[in-house]
DNA sequence: ATAGGGTTAG
């Protein structure tokens, strides 16, 4: 060892090479490393000088300080390296330095450099380190960190604590940072600000919320900081509207309203859709940043005002940024601008940005440009949850299911050992994908989502659970529905809408009826467009004809809520149903909307279960006028015509078809047994189990004494044209064999017997199969389940939920 | 000398 370092109480520990060298030695050495540009300076006169015990010449201590002040730490570096490190002094000041730099490995390194060479931290070295811990992500750092603190007793410095209280909510870890708090001998503001804005960041705004209050209460008057994060608090939690406005006041009153409160305010008013609100606290600034210029354009947009947020947009003229365009682009349904934005945020440069192109796949999904939400997504470069989550989304939103169930396997197959960054659904992805689930009616594997639902512990959140209980619903499991709706702990609005309907396509309407009367009595949340959609829907398909016109009425008198034209189209249903065509084309001709061809159809199924060409003739006109390619109400009058003996008409229409390049969907009934899917079409042969089905069908079709084929009409007038292939695919095609019995049967000999056999059909159930399902039940004394193409029939005992009208 | 801060996509 030299003489140099023998002389030196700083011995330094070098990881490389395992040596004790003196510090000097190595640090010069390491800090060539960092200081590449530069030389480092050789050691002298001057450092021997310095390595006595004397204090640091204050000019040279006032030189470090300004260094590391401006942020040069490489001449803050070699300044240190020529100056007495036995001061705790010049160690703080490098490692606050780093700190302020963002270099936080770097002071954690020199924190551990410090501690090694004997020096002892004090209770300024602490808030700085702390701090870097918590910027560099590690929590075991900054535990290590606590340790010492805990030991040298510098656990009842409020720096200190205020700092950890930081460093642990922004690891998320809200316990030990409310410990630190709650052990804390005297507290400051800083020490209630850090509590409560720490719980806004790791997400929990009622816990920020009440500590906002405590905080006053104890006698703490709320600075901007804590008014800050109380806004933003009030803005993340339901219901605090009032609340907010009470600390826009606060600040009123205590002079604090510089921009960056105002802008808080600003946004929670935005949040709050308070849009008057909003504008006024915009124009009373005297002074905006771009950030308010963002907001107050975010709140246009969302708030339907996409006009108004295009003339803030263009009042900004160049000085925009990404967040300016992702808060604009909502408005871009509405002005139909989302090309032009797109590529004015190419021209800018903005792109690629994760978040701005996840905005415009929102944005292209919204306005049902699936292909252009594709090709953003396909092409970006870095994807993270929210994106897959968008591109989901963007897909269920537009029917397009298959693509969504696709892309959902890929993030579910994903290699989540590759690496701790890989992507795993969450609460938004499943609430995203379940619709999928419903739509493609694959009961099985909608179950298996709702497994990792509970494995991933999203078996308490409300919106992961409103889509279970609609999927299970639309599945055909309406006993899970109500399962899942009983376990929603914060029903909100969407829950409440979803069981209504639940039952009500289910056929027990007057049970989406005692919902409906339980929501508003007991449950505080208020209906909106949908519940009363989702009740008409029940009035309708139950027949609850008086109910339903109370309902209608009452809506905008007591809820004011004006109907929309998918509340006509229950009440077409509604009134069709009596049997009163007259009044319902009325009814049509009377509302205060342009009819659509779902409005048509609505009266073209009612003229057909009562048998009324003429009206049929005229709805159907109406169709398609607007859908020329509407398969069901050319069958429809196929039907008709054919049921009534007029084969000049069944031929025109069957021609009709052809010119329009229509051709009759294939019927066909999927069941689901021990997790796989069956699908038949008519007169089916191809399952596995074929001779059993027929046999169990024969047996059926026994006990319910369902009489021969009779030779109708129809059926001879067909027969007596027909060449006798196609007299094969007529028989095949006999109501007898219709796939619904063949699913059904397979359904009766292979599924539980406490359960109910569920059946998808693609297609409206035939009268003769409905009646033959009827009657099953009855004999077989199971509960069939058959959705058709719009509700869901349950047979039990003989009767129908449907009450013979569908 | 030290600690705490506003905007964005689902």
């Amino acid at each position: 060892m030299s003489a140099l370092a023998r002389c030196s109480p700083i011995y330094y520990n070098c990881d490389a090479c395992k040596c004790v060298s003196s510090s000097q030695n190595h640090q010069t050495s390491e800090n060539r490393n960092l200081v590449t540009n530069r030389r480092s300076s050789k050691p002298n006169r001057l450092i021997l000088h310095n390595r006595s015990k004397n204090p640091n010449d204050p000019s040279l201590t006032r030189a470090l300080r300004e260094f590391a002040d401006s942020g040069l730490m490489e001449d803050a570096l070699h300044l240190f390296d020529e100056m007495n490190k036995a001061d705790v002094f010049v160690w703080n000041v490098m490692i606050k330095g780093f700190t302020t730099c963002g270099l936080y490995h770097e002071a954690l390194r020199f924190y551990s450099r410090m501690v090694l060479t004997g020096i002892k931290a004090d209770s300024f070295t602490y808030p700085f380190v702390i701090k870097s811990a918590a910027g560099a992500s590690s929590l075991l750092e900054g535990k290590t960190v606590h340790a010492a603190v805990i030991k040298l007793g510098f656990d009842s410095d409020v720096y200190v604590c205020n700092s950890l209280i930081s460093f642990y909510m922004k690891l998320g870890c809200e316990r030990d940072a409310e410990k630190v708090f709650d052990e804390m001998p005297e507290r400051d503001v800083v020490s209630w600000n850090s509590i409560v804005s720490g719980f806004l960041a790791v997400g929990d705004g009622v816990r920020s919320l009440v500590m906002f209050k405590e905080m006053m209460e104890c006698g703490f008057k709320p600075d901007r900081f804590s008014i800050m994060s109380a806004l933003g608090a009030c803005s993340h939690v339901e219901d605090c509207l009032r609340m907010g406005k009470e600390i826009h006041c606060y600040a009123i009153r205590s002079g604090i309203e510089d921009v960056m409160v105002l802008t808080s305010v600003l946004d929670m008013y935005s949040r709050y859709s308070e849009v008057s609100y909003a504008e006024r606290v915009f124009n009373g600034m005297s002074n905006r940043n771009i950030v308010a210029w963002n907001v107050m354009i975010g709140c246009y947009a969302r708030n339907g005002r996409g006009v108004d947020a295009f003339l803030c947009f263009q009042k900004m003229s160049e000085r925009t940024d990404v967040i300016t365009l992702i808060n604009l682009l909502p408005a871009c349904e509405e002005i139909l601008e989302g090309r032009t934005v797109h590529g004015y945020a190419t021209r800018r440069g903005f792109l690629p940005h994760v978040v701005l192109e996840t905005a415009l796949i929102d944005m292209y999904g919204e306005g049902g440009k699936v292909k252009s939400a594709e090709a953003v997504f396909d092409r970006m470069g870095e994807k993270n949850l929210v994106s897959w989550n968008s591109m989901i989304a963007a897909y269920v939103r537009n029917g397009e299911n298959y693509s969504a169930l696709k892309l959902f396997r890929e993030l579910w197959d994903w290699d989540w050992d590759w690496d701790s960054s890989s992507l795993v659904p969450d609460s938004t992805t499943i609430a995203s994908i379940l619709p999928a689930y419903a739509e493609s009616l694959s009961l099985s594997e909608g179950r298996q989502l709702h497994a990792y639902v509970v494995k991933a512990r999203y078996s308490s959140n409300t919106i992961v659970l409103n889509s279970l209980v609609h999927m299970y619903a639309m599945c055909g499991d309406l006993e899970d529905a109500r399962k899942c709706f009983d376990q929603v702990v914060f029903k909100d609005v969407v829950s409440w809408n979803s069981i209504i309907m639940a039952y009500a396509v289910h056929g027990f309407g007057r049970i989406s009826v005692c919902l409906f009367s339980e929501m508003v009595t007991t449950s505080g949340v208020s209906p909106n467009k949908s519940t009363f959609a989702s009740l008409l829907a029940a009035c309708s398909i139950s027949g609850m004809i008086d109910e339903g016109w109370d309902y209608f009425n009452s809506m905008k008198r007591e809820y004011g809520i004006d109907p929309g034209i998918e509340h006509y189209v229950y009440m077409v249903d509604l009134i069709g149903r009596t049997g009163n065509l007259s009044s319902a084309k009325r009814f049509i001709e009377d509302m205060p909307f342009v009819p659509t061809a779902r409005v048509w159809g609505s009266l073209l199924k009612a003229s057909r279960n009562h048998n009324d060409i003429t009206v049929a003739e005229f709805a159907a006109e109406q169709v398609l006028k607007m859908e020329h390619d509407n398969t069901g109400c050319y069958v429809l009058l196929l039907n008709m015509y054919s049921e009534a003996g007029r084969w000049e008409d069944v031929d025109r229409i069957k021609l009709l078809m052809k010119s329009q390049g229509v051709s009759k969907t294939t019927s066909c009934s999927t069941v689901v047994t021990r997790g796989r899917t069956h699908v038949f079409t008519n007169g089916d042969r191809s399952h596995v189990e074929t001779n059993k089905i027929y046999e169990v069908l024969d047996i059926v079709s026994r006990m319910v004494e369902e009489e021969e084929e009779e030779e109708e009409e129809s059926y001879v007038h067909c027969v007596s044209k027909m060449r006798p292939e196609t007299l094969l695919k007529k028989k095949r095609n006999s109501p007898r064999r219709h796939s619904v019995r063949l699913a059904t049967c397979l359904g009766l000999i292979s599924t539980e017997t406490g359960r109910a056999v569920v059946v998808r059909n693609n297609t409206r159930i035939c009268r003769r199969c409905h009646e033959f399902l009827e009657k099953a039940s009855k004999v077989t004394r199971r509960e069939i389940v058959v959705g058709d193409s719009k509700i869901f029939h349950h047979f039990s005992n003989g009767c129908c939920s449907c009450g013979n009208y569908w």
